[in-house]
DNA sequence: GTGAAAGCGCTAACAC
DNA sequence: GTGTTAGCGCTTTCAC
């Protein structure tokens, strides 16, 4: 009790001293096993995340779980999966066995699943994806306030003919930056499509070749804007390739906003961040928060996507 | 004794069907809190990291570790820190308090450290660094053998002289591939001096900068092993602004084989890997082994670097 | 203001 | 082959 500062003022001050200073003499550190054992809280989240510790920028959103955890005293358990679900069934009660008291479930990037059977009773937050009901508290990117963000830039520059580079896989990231950027250039009366290309993989080969279709058509863009960096890279590839300098003869903006890329290309890129640190941060107080308030209503949250400015758009 | 397939031939075959179908109905799970507290073993690993979840490559080094622990029926307990000492400490204690079984001390890159006196009496592997004095069991990699790994590369092009691009950064990983490229080019008696480079920043715009200096020399070098793939990225672009095209007029090789980098310039960079998720695995089963062992001497490890062959090495 | 004891869910030693 | 019990290190209730 003195240790604790538990009790109130049954323990003595005078006592409660001697108590502590036999305790700093020893060495004494509790077992937090054995108060675990009796309380029912071991004072640890579950961290179950899909290829999370393996995927670059992903490792963010642990390092912002992480640090939110630790400030209330908290340790993160990691199981990190190939995003099986049979696998992440398994997770999950790997780490019920050890009676964390509530589960972050990531995904490496934002999609839409379906819980597994398995979380029940346990707390769960969703980080970087959600359920298609929003039955379950969870925090993805506000794509689509990235995305307007990215072309209000081009916007302010008095760019109107915006193209869009992009990958063909289905995921969220894609149909959000899309329809917002299509909504966008469709506002100003433009025709989309003649805007438009995409690759079927969102990588550096797959921006290059896209661009190089738009940028040779009649009446090319006056401004790309990339589904992500490394598609990105891929365009500043194509333009070099065709003579157009960026952004004297075409500025282009991105997202993801990877440190690898945009600062290290030349010009540096202008892109829309994916706010990992913040989601992961925000998912684990979140977390803590309802491991009181075991029956709080669940929450869809959007994180903004901070636009990170440099060299790579210039006036029209 | 059932479950656990402990107490042998204690227990009659048919009487250990029945406990087992009684636990599978009532979907029981052991709890391992009690179990840990009875037994003093949590089956749980300290990871230990100074900004290991935050650096892009590194993160393949929790993995790594993640699997082999996991393989083993462990989980993985996370602190990361900034380095500082005193936090490094205070990591080390939370986790004791939560009765780890073993700790991995991990650096994002390879650096030579002192142990922390809390560690004590707690197994422990160091991943990534080793002590001065080789006390304690350690991974990393082996630098100088993937140095003469892409030298050798080059040598079986014919390239002769060979350039180097580096940090003036004080790091272990600079130390090593710096001096194996000194005693191989000096091996073909040239000045090594004359072929070498250095900014003070490992960054792309270093890369550039050294490049620019070492590919304006009267005898300019036609080949280049840089410190690291962003240095590799800025020699990419200096040699496209002096009009030497890769590998045709330069060929160049590198270190780090970041997957974010190497496979995406053109031409493919042809690097030493460092391998993060192989040095992450073996040292949680080393520890691992030490559990059992706690009085086997210390070891160190030297992980090969394997080379990654790509497009940017061609005949002098 | 303080001492004593029960019990969290397990494992292992001890009976028979 | 099976039933019983002590005890891991804590927290909390009860008694005085």
């Amino acid at each position: 009790m003195a240790l604790n500062g538990t009790g109130g003022n049954r323990i003595g001050s005078e006592t409660r001293d001697r108590v502590l200073a036999a305790a700093a003499e020893l060495g004494y550190r509790p077992n937090t096993v054995a108060r675990g054992l009796r309380t029912r809280r071991t004072h640890m989240l579950g961290f179950v995340g899909d290829n999370v510790a393996t995927t670059p920028f992903a490792g963010q959103m642990i390092r912002g779980a992480h640090d939110a955890a630790r400030e209330a005293g908290f340790l993160l358990l990691m199981v990190d999966t190939t995003g099986d679900p049979d696998e992440t069934g398994e997770a999950i009660a790997a780490l019920q066995e050890r009676q964390i008291d509530g589960i972050l479930l990531a995904t490496m990037y934002h999609q839409v699943i379906d819980v597994p059977a398995e979380i029940k009773s346990t707390p769960v937050v969703l980080l970087d994806s959600r359920t298609a009901d929003g039955s379950v508290t969870s925090v993805v990117p506000d794509e689509r306030g990235g995305a307007l963000g990215v072309l209000a830039e081009l916007a302010a520059a008095g760019h109107r003919r915006i193209g869009h580079v992009t990958t063909a896989e289905d995921v969220e990231a894609r149909h959000i930056r899309l329809t917002t950027w299509r909504e966008h250039v469709t506002a100003y009366g433009l025709d989309a499509d003649e805007l438009f290309a995409e690759s079927p993989e969102g990588r550096t080969h797959g921006g290059y070749d896209a661009a190089m279709r738009l940028l040779r058509r009649p009446e090319r863009p006056t401004a790309i804007f990339c589904f992500n960096d490394r598609m990105a890279m891929g365009v500043y590839r194509a333009a070099a390739e065709l003579g157009l300098s960026i952004p004297g003869d075409l500025s282009v903006v991105s997202y993801d906003d990877q440190e690898l890329i945009a600062p290290e290309l030349a010009p540096g890129l202008t892109s829309a961040a994916l706010p990992h640190y913040e989601m992961g941060s925000w998912a684990a107080k979140e977390l803590l928060r309802r491991l009181d308030e075991p029956d709080a209503e669940p929450v869809q949250h959007l994180m903004p996507c901070p636009i990170a400015r440099r060299d790579s758009v210039a006036p029209a």
